[in-house]
RNA sequence: GCCCCCAUAGCUCAGCUGGAUAGAGCAGGGGACUUCUAAUCCCAAGGUCGUAGGUUCGAAUCCUACUGGGGGCGCCA
């Protein structure tokens, strides 16, 4: 049986979950045959608590049926496990039973059973630890969606990080997934955009005009925008008059970032002072295409800096378009909850009856201006989405947004998809640099961005750093500190786990002097050849490392069904500290050929499990450092 | 006032559908480089799991009430 050698072959799986079903199905029989032979009375035992004990001195395996059914059994938890231990069937892959503590039953795997799993890992590659919660439905994830007047600050860093992870695990465990960005290109807000950007042109070309240089106009701009800034309570309103100028002039509302003066510079750059002879009203029409044409660049451009892709960017305005009838998305989506009964008109507004499903209160759609809420045109982005044939939607939102979530939520019933939207809040982060909280709203203008975070502290660092926590726990993510630390932060010493495995290989085939990227699989295979015999493998550090990598398809379960991709980043610094700790205490290139091979095939084997999870957290994999 | 999140070692945080003696990193103490990458490892130390009840064979985990911190409650987007 290959359970003694622990070879992989079809249909053995020696992780948790192949494990937890082998020994689930031997409990469940020795169950059944106990109360055959009349040594329990019969009784319905269906959960046989299976899991794996925390401390291994209590086996791999342990089984909580005795103390879940004494009672029903009418019989002391030890006596159970007794009488289900005495009818257990054999195994080759068990080593000992033993019944433990208050009523545990105990198993204890055969080394090869437990070592097993490296040949499964390597066996099953990228396909390892996959499983089918998905049941091959199709999950659309929204997330980001930063709004295109602006860089991403670093919240919407985490919501890609956290989004992007999210959609892998999600991949890996048996959902079609599309990414969605929805682009919120058609509220007020872009006409404040507009309105600022031309604000600061007319300032540029009124400072050029005076005398300065293009350069120095612009620093003026931002020097004037950060003295006021400094002077919240205006105590020296004489040191910032441009920026007073500009507030006066557009409100306190407006959108003063420093990146305005890069937009407006940059139009200035190409076109002179030549738009001022334009009608304002053209001028400010063009600026806004053409500065939302430049955000959404740059929003895409640091997206694509920390390898996050989307598959559907989704314009608001679309939803606005009349077809030839007249029709819109939203009226469309409207008519369907006037259909149900669920739209009704007050005080010369029209509102939605999300008080039928829950919510606190009934909310408006349409002002009595007429003008649309951002509400309304989510119910048609929302109503969109379903009529795309989406089997479920998850919209990922800072938390600030809670409020938004039983609305949003009637919204999704009353339209007859109720239960297949999940919406995942994401506590903010709290930049700090040296240890002093930085400003990240757009309309104050000392934003740190996320492409500014991408510089300093790198791509890998930056995507393993704002995943790495809970997502309804705060990040406080201190620039200097990432930066300062960098090798501190456990993204290296994953990665340094992983190109000490391709040194350790490299070395073995003798090609440690070679530089490039090489193609470790086939390095491995040429090594390690068919069949090597991984009862070998009997170091405590080698089984720990064994049963590390079985447990990582339970854990991309687990993130898939608990939305919670963060997990996978605890785990990656767990399967490296396991490995660690077995190059310490296990040679692996020694003079014994058979066991080389062995812990070669785990080498190889972890190799591939720290690629995978942290190709699913989105960091590189480097074969040197 | 109502709603959401948080509270675990000096600091930052794990702890999965309740399981056996609550874990890791960092800081501080002590060790290991003629040996496959020391960006590593080992040892010691560090705890009233915010408080009080409840549920049960068993609670950091579930329920209730408090305390303390953060956020949100618009015909803004």
């Amino acid at each position: 049986m290959s359970c003694l050698s622990g070879n992989h072959q079809a249909g053995q799986a020696f992780d948790d979950a192949g494990m937890r079903e082998r020994i689930g199905a031997l409990v469940r029989a020795a169950l059944a045959a106990a109360c055959e032979a009349g040594d329990l009375p019969q009784i319905d035992a269906p959960d046989l608590g299976i899991a794996r004990p925390a401390d291994t001195a209590n086996g791999d395996w342990t089984s909580t049926v005795a103390l879940r059914c004494a009672k029903a059994a009418r019989r002391a938890p030890r006596d159970v496990a007794s009488a289900i231990c005495a009818h257990l069937p054999q195994d080759p892959c068990i080593a000992g039973v033993e019944v433990a503590g208050p009523g545990f039953l105990n198993f204890r795997l055969t080394p090869g059973a437990v070592c097993g799993v490296f040949g499964q890992a390597r066996a099953q590659g990228a396909d390892f630890g996959r499983c089918d919660l998905g049941e091959g439905r199709s999950v659309n994830v929204e997330f980001v969606s930063a709004n295109p007047v602006g860089p991403m600050h670093v919240g919407h860093g985490r919501w890609a990080a956290l989004g992007d992870s999210l959609c892998r695990v999600l991949e890996h465990a048996g959902w079609k997934v599309t990414r969605e960005f929805y682009i919120n290109d058609a509220g007020n807000q872009m006409d404040v955009f507009a309105r600022s950007i031309d604000k600061r042109y007319r300032q540029i070309c009124e400072l050029v005009a005076a005398g300065s240089t293009l350069e120095g106009a612009c620093e003026a701009l931002e020097a004037d925008r950060v003295a006021m800034l400094d002077d919240p309570d205006g105590e020296r309103p004489q040191t910032h008059p441009l920026s007073d100028d500009f507030t006066a002039e557009l409100g306190p509302d407006s959108y003063g970032g420093a990146y305005i003066v890069d937009v407006a510079r940059a139009f200035y750059e190409q076109d002179g002072a030549d738009d001022l002879g334009l009608a304002a009203e053209e001028r400010t029409l063009a600026f806004r295409e053409r500065g939302y044409e430049m955000m959404l660049a740059n929003i895409k451009d640091a997206l694509e800096r920390c390898g996050v892709h989307f598959d559907v960017w989704f314009s608001e305005r679309t939803l606005h378009a009349a077809d030839e009838d007249g029709a819109t998305a939203i009226t469309r989506a409207f008519d369907k909850l006037r259909a149900a009964d669920e739209l009704y008109e007050k005080d010369g507004a029209t509102w939605f009856r999300s008080t039928d499903f829950g919510d606190d209160k009934d909310r408006v759609l349409v002002k009595t201006d007429g003008a649309y809420t951002y509400f309304a045109a989510d119910i048609a982005y929302h109503a969109n989405k379903f009529d795309r044939g989406f089997d479920r939607c998850v919209d990922i939102w800072g938390a600030d947004h809670h409020g938004y979530v039983p609305r949003m939520q009637a919204v999704v019933s009353a339209l007859g998809h109720q239960g297949q939207l999940d919406v995942l809040l994401g506590q903010l982060v709290n930049l700090l640099r040296g240890g002093v909280p930085v400003r990240m709203s757009k309309r104050k203008g000392t934003m740190v961005t996320f492409e500014e975070l991408l510089d300093e502290v790198g791509a890998d660092a930056t995507r393993f750093t704002l995943l790495s926590r809970s997502s309804d726990q705060e990040i406080d993510f201190d620039i200097d500190v990432a930066t300062r630390q960098s090798s501190d932060n456990p993204v290296y010493y994953v990665q340094y786990a992983h190109a000490r495995i391709c040194s350790i290989l490299r070395r073995a085939a003798g090609r440690d002097e070679e530089q490039g990227v090489l193609d470790m699989d086939e390095l491995a295979a040429g090594l390690i050849g068919e069949a090597p015999d991984l009862s070998l493998l009997t170091d405590p550090a080698e089984l720990a490392l064994a049963r590390m990598i079985a447990g990582f398809g339970d854990t991309v379960a687990n993130c898939a069904r608990e939305m919670a991709p963060f997990r996978l980043t605890h785990y990656a610094s767990d399967l490296a500290a396991a490995f660690h700790v077995f190059y310490h205490n296990c040679h692996v290139l020694t003079e014994d050929e058979a066991l080389t091979r062995a812990r070669l095939c785990a080498c190889d084997a972890t190799r591939r499990v720290l690629e995978l999870t942290l190709s699913l957290v989105g960091v590189s994999a480097p074969q040197r450092m």
